[in-house]
DNA sequence: CTTGACCTTAAAGCAGGCTTGAAGGTGTAG
DNA sequence: CTACACCTTCAAGCCTGCTTTAAGGTCAAG
């Protein structure tokens, strides 16, 4: 499919795609005689897996880095590779755990604001510290 | 506390602390005769707060909407913080699916890796002299 | 065989969130 | 009194990650 269908297919601008490949992220399947870029569902795969990695916080440097991990792991699993892909889990796992924090503060903040009486209970809710660290990976 | 102090205690850069009061998000608590910024636990509590907020998801503005929703105090902030608040949940679930998407992806390369059969791929081809191997990068 | 929606490249521009630099005042220790 | 680390303002610069613009090539439909 050409950049604009693949964009489409993904969620992105066709520029983005454009951008990715000028930074060694994701390049095109192929091009086409007229030098179009083509692009595959495998790539589509990719391209949404860049956007999940970028919403959840990561760097394109970083995600570049979670690319070439996970094919990395298709084919070899050389202990250094394998101890870098056990520290990344362990950063999403991280993550996964301060957005479940989050999320029940939240929705308990919710909730008090919903059913509160007098006053906004809300920001004192809200304001209490949750220890999230920014992370590098 | 003067602004080193502050953004010592909070984990941030002074010249932040500045940059939050150009932007009208936090003033210091107050000046010293020569006007030095002073600033109290309470702002540090709040600057934590801000840290926390941008570390999920929030931008400064979104930060900056609670913080004088907050300071309106008693009512009439009830419909508003409780929309903010639903997105804000709504922000924090889609981000709880994406993280899955990539942990997904990282524990797959990962179980290939752990499962290839006799050693690592690369380790072997690395151990015999090849005339094929391909360069990385 | 023209129209209009696509595609190409290269380059400039933008928004967010700081970060750094210049030029100078302040305060405490020795 | 001097050093030296801190503070001040204002302004410009930087990095990331696009987004837009300009000038032009491609191609299927009518």
């Amino acid at each position: 499919m050409t950049i604009g269908e693949a964009a489409r297919a993904a969620g992105v601008a066709a520029p983005t795609l454009r951008y990715y490949e000028e930074r060694g992220i994701l390049a095109p399947t192929s091009r086409n005689h007229a030098g179009y870029r083509l692009y595959d569902e495998r790539a589509v795969d990719q391209l949404r897996f860049i956007r999940s990695a970028q919403a959840v916080g990561f760097t394109l440097d970083d995600v570049q880095t979670l690319c070439s991990l996970s094919e990395d792991g298709s084919q070899s699993c050389q202990s250094e590779v394998q101890e870098l892909l056990e520290h990344r889990l362990d950063d999403v796992r991280t993550k996964m755990r301060e957005l479940r924090r989050v999320e029940t503060g939240l929705r308990r903040a919710l909730d008090r604001c919903r059913g509160s009486e007098g006053g906004c209970a809300v920001l004192q809710e809200l304001r209490r510290p949750t220890k999230t660290r920014r992370q590098k990976i």
